[in-house]
DNA sequence: AGCAATTAACCTGTCATACAAGTTTTACAA
DNA sequence: TTGTAAAACTTGTATGACAGGTTAATTGCT
């Protein structure tokens, strides 16, 4: 690998390291579960300090491109929605981002992966599309185990989608969902109104499993109108 | 702050101290611009060495959560596409996300940023919009200037959407999209087809300008659709 | 020769120390 | 009071060290 750091103006050795291995990926065509050369290595081929490549293992490492562990070398890592949910969390933490700009992206992309996952979805994923609605039915009195199998309801039809590019994004919007979940459960005080909301869900799971996408979107769209209109009225912004 | 990094069990020390970062941050309620601790300080607080809490920094400001200087003290960042375009470059160098995929993400959110910038959009941002559009006109010869306000078009009209979601993942597809883009032109030979393509950005533009949502939408998705083919006739997966 | 167990080599996580270069604060002088 | 110089602080990078985890090599047994 005889890579060089040539460009070394203004950036940091850091960045520029970040550079390097990002194209060491590259070039070698390396794929999810490759290893990468061991940091003396790099820095020894590289001139610069283990430091200065920990360092940017470790950034390639906070955006989830490669693995760390102890005692092993680097591996390139599969695309994966930690990194993402981080800086989703970050945005509302720090009033960037309000919760119900948030349900917007989800509705549009949602209306899209019900679509998709209507058209592409396997028998066992509409099953376990499926499973989770019934879950949700199931356990009515455990609000806790309700949004889990809620959130997993929605990451399931995203990955059925079978983009893995919207199985991120949903998958990035649990962490924050975490939070305005209980809200919207909490506001909905009447049995009629949690049964109701359930209910649409097994709707979606039907429609999913019918392979029928227009009647999947449609009950998506209204569900997702529905809970941004919980939530505002819950009096979120 | 006395934060102490309690639980240490199975994780690694730096991802404890990124963990105890990000409370300071919500612990504090700091936004955009707001200074850090320094290094020495958090290191002697959370009694662990000034490399842990270095890296910790390091995995931070890779996902822009964070932005770091030499002998300026770390500052709490804005929400940024950076981290984001890197994660989707990488998924597409790993073959682990394709070309067509990305457009249909695309498509998706581009429909729906185009519907909200026509209800919320500006004067000044109906003009910016617009005049990338007549940029891409006036330049026609010039490939790279043609892509480079074809990209700064459709992210203006995810800017206008007021929704900085929107923005960041509109802002994170430029750097794939600049690798396809070219072929997308090149498969364009006739000079009529490339009229066509810069004249459905600018009607894009008037229905933007004139407020009309429905217009604005059908006519993006429509242009995402020949795109889209174009594409698929070069030979892209 | 083939296989299992032990050893050696390798590798990462963390710490301590050092120093150059950039930035902020303080102190001082006009 | 204000402008400037000095002091204090802060980050970027390098070096060396060692514990503990992982992989490769070697040895010994059958």
């Amino acid at each position: 690998m005889p890579h060089q750091a040539s460009d070394n103006t203004g950036t940091t050795l850091v960045s520029e390291t970040v550079g390097v291995i990002t194209q060491h990926i590259r070039n070698n065509e390396l794929g999810p579960g490759d290893r990468l050369p061991s940091e003396t290595k790099l820095a020894k081929e590289l001139n610069v300090s283990r430091t200065v490549v920990r360092e940017a293992f470790r950034s390639l490492a906070a955006m989830r491109l490669i693995n760390l562990k102890a005692g092993k070398r680097a591996t390139v890592a599969n695309l994966d929605h930690g990194a993402m949910s981080l800086m989703i969390e970050h945005g509302v933490l720090t009033e960037q981002i309000s919760v119900q700009q948030i349900y917007d992206v989800r509705r549009t992309i949602e209306t899209r992966t019900v679509t998709l996952a209507s058209l592409r979805r396997s028998k066992t994923e509409a099953q376990e599309i499926r499973r989770h609605a019934m879950q949700m039915q199931a356990h009515m009195d455990d609000a806790d185990r309700v949004m889990e199998h809620d959130l997993a309801f929605h990451l399931e039809i995203a990955k059925a989608s079978r983009n893995p590019i919207f199985a991120m994004i949903v998958g990035a919007f649990q962490g924050v969902s975490r939070q305005s979940w209980p809200i919207g459960w909490r506001s909905r005080t009447e049995e009629e109104q949690r049964h109701a909301m359930i209910q649409t869900h097994i709707n979606i799971a039907d429609a999913i499993a019918a392979g029928d996408p227009q009647r999947a979107s449609m009950l998506m769209t209204a569900h997702f109108d529905d809970s941004i209109k919980v939530l505002l009225d819950a009096g979120l912004s």
